[in-house]
DNA sequence: GTACAACTTCAAGTCGACTTTAAGTCAAGG
DNA sequence: CCTTGACTTAAAGTCGACTTGAAGTTGTAC
């Protein structure tokens, strides 16, 4: 297995080097192995990577992303900590679906007003 | 009907005077009256922050809202603009719950690794 | 021997919706 | 007259996830 530049690790993960050094800066990843004050990545880096990506998708900061990685006692296990912050996740999300739901309802009712002046007094005085 | 000061305005519609002042430099609310350098407001201003807040809740953002009351050509009805935007913004919000429901997919399905780097392994390989 | 591409670092810029800070102005009360 | 408190302005700071820019280094190709 051959090492990779950083520049060949974006592509092959599809995102920037500057993400890839960002990444590096806030510890997401950890520091990478320099060869003539160029980064070094192997297959190790691009497995990280992988689950970093999925946990973005997955809606976690990238600061949750570092907790799960060094951020616990060593004594919990990886998938313990997976589930622990899955857990708080889930309960973000069903919050953030209400919210959708009730701007959802909000935008559906057609207020029935003709202009906004009349829409602004409804809402101000009955509550509408 | 009194005049009111910024900070009774404030008071009233729940939001801090520096909003107000903000939503008056980017021409969300018109320019104040000034009363020897001092800002004086009218029910009109308590009905379009209604509005405003109102359209918050909707998902709006404060540029939409400008378009809302200033954006279009003066032909086009309140309302219209209003079912415009909202139109818009069903489209947006129909995107953003397909997002939360695959990131719930993806926080409910655990992987089954015991360690990170087993899932990492598998998420490059075998699409996991 | 020099041009070039690909990297390095650190600092600053981006987006949205505000807040905070600093320095100044004003009217009323003691 | 002087302080107090509520206001004014313009400018800078905040949050997260990066990107962009400037200036410097490296190995390779001509």
């Amino acid at each position: 297995m051959p090492e990779l530049s950083i520049s060949e690790v974006a592509q092959r993960m599809g995102l920037r080097a500057s993400a890839i050094r960002y990444y590096e800066q806030i510890g997401v990843l950890p520091r990478a192995r320099r060869v003539s004050g160029r980064r070094r990545y192997d297959q190790t880096t691009l497995e990280r990577l992988a689950v970093i990506q999925r946990a973005r998708q997955a809606g976690f900061s990238l600061d949750e992303i570092r907790q799960l990685f060094f951020g616990f006692a060593r004594t919990t296990r990886p998938s313990e900590r997976w589930e622990k912050l899955a857990q708080r996740k889930l309960a973000e999300l069903e919050a953030l679906t209400q919210e959708i739901e009730s701007m959802r309802t909000l935008l559906q009712e057609s207020c029935g007003c003709e202009a906004l002046d009349e829409c602004g007094k409804r809402l101000l005085h009955h509550k509408c």
